[in-house]
DNA sequence: GCCTTGTTTCGGGCCCGGCCGAAACGTGCC
DNA sequence: GGCACGTTTCGGCCGGGCCCGAAACAAGGC
């Protein structure tokens, strides 16, 4: 007899979903394709293979793993099987597995390399929402005029909703859709801070997007601010872009 | 040339932290010491063998493993080996994982382990706040009195600060401390609800023990609200504990 | 001192799962 | 039809990791 009292089915079956959820991000090939997912686009087998530089045949095993684990979902086209993060839920569990993740440490080399590391850090798409800079310099600024409540945990005020009907015109009823929540954290791993996520971020974003007040440059994750976008935000945030680093 | 962008360094530093960290959690054995450690509470090195129904130099290579990946620390003590998570942080994730296991199926057979889960349905502590349907139940009645937002995401409003220093005379001030969130929501496996988590969730979890309001019953991580609890609760949160099956 | 008990280290066996290349399949283009 | 290309299936190789049992270490208890 031990002190503890182990439950006659000691081992639950709770642990082995655990273990083969964890398992499909348990290889360094498949974590790169859901890191590269992040950016909540569709990406083809074989982009997702030249990526993570291995054979196309390897990369096709990963997939399968991936959607039938519940983690992606396909789409195919032609001889394209298109896959993307099955959902925002999904998103979530891999940026929350990213966040605990020690060290920031990642230092780019060659002229190109920064350059985009640059352009990442200054802001992106995390998913469906802001992240970088960017996406921080808004939150915060959001946080300052009490559209955000950061002190009690993170939601948005009344205030809030109001400022997303006025500012981007947007139905408030449908931004408490589903089990989603309207607001989120989401730990940013160049900021180490939290900008909105949650079906707010991802409103806020489509909204920025819509108006051309930031523009997604090159092919990647990565989003500018445009000089009218500055404006705007200037306008309805007080968030002064340069001062802040965002041009 | 393929249409994407692959970086110069396409497999980014990042996948590889990443999939170590899931690849911790990815072996059944290793993900059941998690679970059972998310009591919050220390456990020997034979304790956790015994329970997984591993030999105890299996347990032992996980159990330094588990350490060396920083997810748990050790606190070696005459002969034994107790190990416990590292962190609140630590505890959050592993949630966080269990949150997107499909099913919350799991049909206990026996009358001691049906006895024993209709106790951990009934109320438990999840590491180091409530959940089950006492926990539930707790946050919703929080929530109608205005003392919890979650309709724009999750947070201690302004009244449930001062609830929290004249109910359960706590210190305000210390209810941000750190970089741990003040509240948080936490998706209850039975329940399928969010409860109270983050610092204000260990507090009101803390308090109640102390007065004795709700007590450990056998040597895991149930709770029963005892009679006088029941009392304080009708009285602070208007809280029904009968009708809500909390007894 | 000896014995018990909790833990660790080591060796060995086994199997899973990663990778690749070759070949087959399907689709779209010409 | 024929060709090119993206993808999948299969076989084979190989390394890593999970398990155990036996033996070696502590740390108490006597």
């Amino acid at each position: 007899m031990t002190t503890q009292a182990p439950p006659p089915d000691a081992a639950p079956a709770h642990s082995i979903g655990l273990a083969r959820l964890a398992g499909l991000l348990a290889d360094r090939t498949r974590a790169a394709f859901c890191l590269a997912l992040l950016d909540g686009r569709a990406w083809t087998a074989g982009e997702l293979a030249a990526y993570a530089r291995v054979a196309p045949s390897s990369a096709s095993e990963h997939l399968t793993r991936l959607t039938e684990g519940g983690l992606l979902v396909e789409h195919r086209q032609g001889r394209h099987r298109y896959v993307q993060l099955a959902s925002p839920r999904v998103a979530e569990l891999i940026e929350g597995l990213t966040a605990h993740l020690d060290p920031p440490a990642e230092r780019p080399s060659g002229l190109r390399a920064v350059n985009a590391s640059a352009a990442l850090a200054r802001g992106r798409t995390c998913y469906d929402h802001l992240a970088g800079r960017l996406g921080v310099a808004v939150t915060d600024a959001m946080t300052g005029r009490g559209l955000i409540d950061q002190d009690g945990g993170f939601a948005l005020t009344g205030a809030g909703r109001t400022w997303f009907a006025e500012a981007l015109a947007t139905d408030t009823a449908t931004l408490r859709a589903g089990r989603r929540p309207t607001a989120r954290g989401c730990l940013d791993w160049t900021e180490r801070r939290q900008h909105l996520a949650g079906v707010a971020g991802a409103r806020l974003c489509a909204g920025l997007l819509e108006r051309a007040w930031i523009r997604r440059v090159g092919s990647g994750r990565a989003v500018r601010l445009t000089s009218t976008g500055a404006a705007a935000l200037r306008d309805l945030l007080g968030l002064d872009a340069e001062a802040a680093g965002l041009l």
